[in-house]
DNA sequence: CTGCCGATATACT
DNA sequence: GTATATCGGCAGC
Protein backbone atom coordinates (compact mmCIF):
# COMPACT_ATOMS: atom_id res chain seq x y z
CA UNK A 1 0.00 0.00 0.00
CA UNK A 2 1.61 2.90 -1.18
CA UNK A 3 1.01 6.70 -2.84
CA UNK A 4 0.41 6.86 -6.17
CA UNK A 5 3.74 8.12 -7.56
CA UNK A 6 4.10 11.78 -9.28
CA UNK A 7 5.26 10.37 -12.27
CA UNK A 8 1.44 8.60 -12.82
CA UNK A 9 -0.27 11.72 -13.11
CA UNK A 10 2.61 13.81 -15.28
CA UNK A 11 0.48 12.31 -18.22
CA UNK A 12 -2.49 13.25 -20.78
CA UNK A 13 -5.55 12.94 -18.90
CA UNK A 14 -7.29 10.41 -20.67
CA UNK A 15 -3.99 7.67 -19.86
CA UNK A 16 -4.52 8.69 -16.35
CA UNK A 17 -7.76 8.63 -16.27
CA UNK A 18 -8.68 4.17 -16.38
CA UNK A 19 -5.60 3.57 -14.61
CA UNK A 20 -6.81 5.31 -11.64
CA UNK A 21 -9.69 2.57 -11.62
CA UNK A 22 -9.19 0.45 -8.38
CA UNK A 23 -7.06 2.76 -6.52
CA UNK A 24 -8.19 3.82 -3.21
CA UNK A 25 -9.06 7.76 -2.29
CA UNK A 26 -8.03 8.64 1.24
CA UNK A 27 -9.35 11.29 2.90
CA UNK A 28 -8.29 11.31 7.23
CA UNK A 29 -9.86 7.88 8.17
CA UNK A 30 -12.23 7.53 5.26
CA UNK A 31 -11.60 5.97 2.02
CA UNK A 32 -13.36 4.46 -1.26
CA UNK A 33 -12.33 2.57 -3.86
CA UNK A 34 -12.60 4.85 -7.06
CA UNK A 35 -15.00 3.30 -9.58
CA UNK A 36 -15.81 5.99 -12.08
CA UNK A 37 -13.95 8.70 -13.48
CA UNK A 38 -13.79 11.42 -15.99
CA UNK A 39 -10.85 12.67 -18.16
CA UNK A 40 -10.51 16.45 -19.14
CA UNK A 41 -7.99 18.00 -21.62
CA UNK A 42 -7.48 21.45 -20.79
CA UNK A 43 -7.02 23.62 -23.82
CA UNK A 44 -7.75 20.86 -26.36
CA UNK A 45 -11.32 20.12 -24.24
CA UNK A 46 -14.39 21.92 -24.91
CA UNK A 47 -16.22 20.56 -21.67
CA UNK A 48 -13.19 22.01 -19.83
CA UNK A 49 -13.21 24.42 -17.49
CA UNK A 50 -9.72 25.26 -18.60
CA UNK A 51 -10.39 25.68 -22.65
CA UNK A 52 -10.75 29.16 -22.29
CA UNK A 53 -7.73 29.30 -19.81
CA UNK A 54 -6.63 30.80 -16.36
CA UNK A 55 -9.43 31.72 -13.92
CA UNK A 56 -9.60 31.54 -10.43
CA UNK A 57 -11.54 29.01 -10.24
CA UNK A 58 -9.43 26.71 -12.31
CA UNK A 59 -5.99 27.95 -11.09
CA UNK A 60 -5.70 24.36 -9.34
CA UNK A 61 -5.45 22.89 -12.80
CA UNK A 62 -2.50 24.46 -14.36
CA UNK A 63 -0.46 23.64 -11.86
CA UNK A 64 2.04 20.60 -10.73
CA UNK A 65 0.03 17.23 -11.41
CA UNK A 66 -0.64 14.90 -8.54
CA UNK A 67 -2.58 17.60 -6.42
CA UNK A 68 -6.46 17.77 -5.85
CA UNK A 69 -8.61 20.47 -8.16
CA UNK A 70 -11.88 21.33 -5.80
CA UNK A 71 -14.47 23.44 -7.33
CA UNK A 72 -18.22 24.06 -6.60
CA UNK A 73 -20.93 23.08 -8.81
CA UNK A 74 -24.23 24.53 -9.30
CA UNK A 75 -23.60 26.16 -6.24
CA UNK A 76 -24.48 23.26 -4.56
CA UNK A 77 -21.82 20.64 -4.48
CA UNK A 78 -18.05 20.32 -4.38
CA UNK A 79 -16.55 18.09 -6.87
CA UNK A 80 -12.84 16.73 -6.90
CA UNK A 81 -10.02 16.34 -9.88
CA UNK A 82 -6.83 14.89 -9.78
CA UNK A 83 -4.47 17.10 -11.76
CA UNK A 84 -2.24 15.69 -14.41
CA UNK A 85 0.42 16.47 -16.89
CA UNK A 86 2.92 18.78 -16.24
CA UNK A 87 2.51 22.29 -15.07
CA UNK A 88 1.04 25.19 -17.20
CA UNK A 89 -0.70 21.76 -18.98
CA UNK A 90 -4.29 21.71 -17.64
CA UNK A 91 -5.69 18.45 -18.03
CA UNK A 92 -7.39 16.69 -15.16
CA UNK A 93 -9.50 13.29 -13.83
CA UNK A 94 -12.58 13.69 -12.42
CA UNK A 95 -13.06 11.83 -9.41
CA UNK A 96 -17.28 10.52 -10.22
CA UNK A 97 -17.56 7.30 -7.61
CA UNK A 98 -16.10 5.50 -4.90
CA UNK A 99 -17.37 2.30 -3.50
CA UNK A 100 -17.23 3.30 0.70
CA UNK A 101 -14.64 0.65 2.05
CA UNK A 102 -13.80 2.31 5.44
CA UNK A 103 -15.20 4.62 7.56
CA UNK A 104 -18.83 4.06 6.19
CA UNK A 105 -20.65 5.80 9.46
CA UNK A 106 -18.75 9.10 9.16
CA UNK A 107 -19.64 9.17 5.28
CA UNK A 108 -23.02 8.33 6.35
CA UNK A 109 -23.59 10.98 8.89
CA UNK A 110 -21.84 13.31 6.59
CA UNK A 111 -24.18 12.71 3.49
CA UNK A 112 -27.35 12.23 5.92
CA UNK A 113 -27.38 15.81 7.18
CA UNK A 114 -30.36 17.80 6.18
CA UNK A 115 -31.93 14.43 4.50
CA UNK A 116 -35.13 12.94 5.18
CA UNK A 117 -33.92 9.60 5.96
CA UNK A 118 -30.11 8.08 6.41
CA UNK A 119 -28.31 7.52 3.01
CA UNK A 120 -27.62 3.56 1.61
CA UNK A 121 -24.51 2.50 1.66
CA UNK A 122 -24.52 2.41 -2.51
CA UNK A 123 -25.18 5.87 -2.42
CA UNK A 124 -22.72 7.16 -0.06
CA UNK A 125 -20.25 7.84 -2.78
CA UNK A 126 -22.26 7.43 -5.92
CA UNK A 127 -22.01 10.59 -8.15
CA UNK A 128 -19.01 13.32 -8.13
CA UNK A 129 -21.02 15.67 -5.22
CA UNK A 130 -21.64 13.17 -3.37
CA UNK A 131 -18.11 11.50 -3.05
CA UNK A 132 -17.24 15.00 -1.77
CA UNK A 133 -19.74 15.05 0.48
CA UNK A 134 -19.23 11.66 2.02
CA UNK A 135 -15.14 12.71 2.37
CA UNK A 136 -15.75 15.38 3.64
CA UNK A 137 -13.92 18.08 0.61
CA UNK A 138 -14.39 21.35 0.48
CA UNK A 139 -12.90 24.20 -1.21
CA UNK A 140 -9.72 23.84 1.90
CA UNK A 141 -8.71 21.03 -0.10
CA UNK A 142 -8.25 22.67 -3.55
CA UNK A 143 -4.44 22.43 -4.21
CA UNK A 144 -3.91 19.25 -1.84
CA UNK A 145 -0.70 17.04 -2.40
CA UNK A 146 -2.25 13.47 -3.37
CA UNK A 147 1.13 12.48 -3.32
CA UNK A 148 2.70 13.77 -0.05
CA UNK A 149 -0.91 13.70 1.95
CA UNK A 150 -0.10 17.26 3.30
CA UNK A 151 -4.19 17.76 3.62
CA UNK A 152 -4.58 14.53 4.74
CA UNK A 153 -5.83 12.94 1.43
CA UNK A 154 -4.05 10.72 -1.05
CA UNK A 155 -4.64 8.54 -3.64
CA UNK A 156 -2.93 4.83 -2.29
CA UNK A 157 -1.88 1.92 -4.76
CA UNK A 158 -3.32 -1.33 -2.62
CA UNK A 159 -2.02 -3.55 -5.27
CA UNK A 160 -5.30 -3.75 -6.83
CA UNK A 161 -5.15 -3.62 -10.32
CA UNK A 162 -7.36 -1.54 -12.84
CA UNK A 163 -9.80 -3.61 -15.11
CA UNK A 164 -8.37 -4.93 -17.73
CA UNK A 165 -11.43 -3.79 -19.98
CA UNK A 166 -13.01 -0.76 -18.08
CA UNK A 167 -16.43 0.51 -19.41
CA UNK A 168 -15.96 3.48 -21.52
CA UNK A 169 -18.93 6.14 -22.37
CA UNK A 170 -19.48 9.67 -23.04
CA UNK A 171 -19.21 12.14 -20.41
CA UNK A 172 -21.94 12.90 -18.24
CA UNK A 173 -23.62 16.58 -18.03
CA UNK A 174 -21.88 18.60 -21.05
CA UNK A 175 -23.34 19.82 -24.00
CA UNK A 176 -19.29 21.03 -25.10
CA UNK A 177 -17.35 18.31 -26.06
CA UNK A 178 -20.06 15.83 -25.33
CA UNK A 179 -19.08 13.31 -28.18
CA UNK A 180 -15.44 12.36 -26.92
CA UNK A 181 -15.99 9.13 -25.07
CA UNK A 182 -13.47 9.98 -21.71
CA UNK A 183 -15.69 8.65 -19.06
CA UNK A 184 -14.36 5.34 -17.73
CA UNK A 185 -15.73 3.18 -14.96
CA UNK A 186 -15.63 -0.70 -13.30
CA UNK A 187 -17.72 -3.32 -15.01
CA UNK A 188 -20.57 -4.20 -13.35
CA UNK A 189 -19.77 -2.49 -10.20
CA UNK A 190 -23.07 -0.84 -8.47
CA UNK A 191 -21.38 2.21 -6.93
CA UNK A 192 -20.93 3.56 -11.22
CA UNK A 193 -23.14 6.59 -11.25
CA UNK A 194 -25.47 6.79 -14.45
CA UNK A 195 -26.09 4.78 -17.38
CA UNK A 196 -22.60 2.37 -17.03
CA UNK A 197 -24.12 1.59 -13.31
CA UNK A 198 -27.59 0.20 -15.06
CA UNK A 199 -26.09 -2.62 -17.35
CA UNK A 200 -28.18 -3.06 -20.33
CA UNK A 201 -29.08 0.31 -20.49
CA UNK A 202 -27.91 3.62 -23.18
CA UNK A 203 -24.57 4.80 -22.71
CA UNK A 204 -22.45 1.50 -22.80
C1' DC B 1 -38.21 3.44 -12.45
C1' DT B 2 -38.75 8.36 -15.18
C1' DG B 3 -39.28 13.39 -15.48
C1' DC B 4 -39.37 17.94 -13.68
C1' DC B 5 -37.80 21.57 -10.63
C1' DG B 6 -35.12 24.48 -7.40
C1' DA B 7 -30.84 25.74 -5.14
C1' DT B 8 -27.35 29.42 -6.58
C1' DA B 9 -21.30 30.08 -7.16
C1' DT B 10 -18.70 30.94 -10.98
C1' DA B 11 -17.78 32.21 -15.64
C1' DC B 12 -19.20 34.22 -19.60
C1' DT B 13 -22.50 37.17 -23.16
C1' DG C 1 -28.95 37.92 -18.44
C1' DT C 2 -27.60 32.57 -19.46
C1' DA C 3 -25.12 28.12 -18.88
C1' DT C 4 -23.06 24.83 -16.00
C1' DA C 5 -18.19 18.52 -14.99
C1' DT C 6 -25.13 18.09 -9.54
C1' DC C 7 -28.30 16.47 -6.38
C1' DG C 8 -32.58 15.65 -3.66
C1' DG C 9 -37.62 15.88 -3.37
C1' DC C 10 -41.69 14.96 -5.36
C1' DA C 11 -45.28 13.45 -8.85
C1' DG C 12 -46.54 9.92 -11.69
C1' DC C 13 -46.14 5.41 -13.52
Amino acid sequence: MHPVPRSFYRRDASLVAPDLLNKVLVAGNRAGRVVEVEAYRGSDDPGSHAFRGKTGRNATMFGPPGHLYVYFSYGVHWCANAVCEREGVAHAVLLRAIAPVFGLEEMRAARSRGQKHPVADRDLGRGPGRLCQALGLTREHDGADLVTGDRGVWIMDDGHRPPAIPDVGIRVGLSAGADRPWRYSVPGDRHVSGPLGRPDRPGR
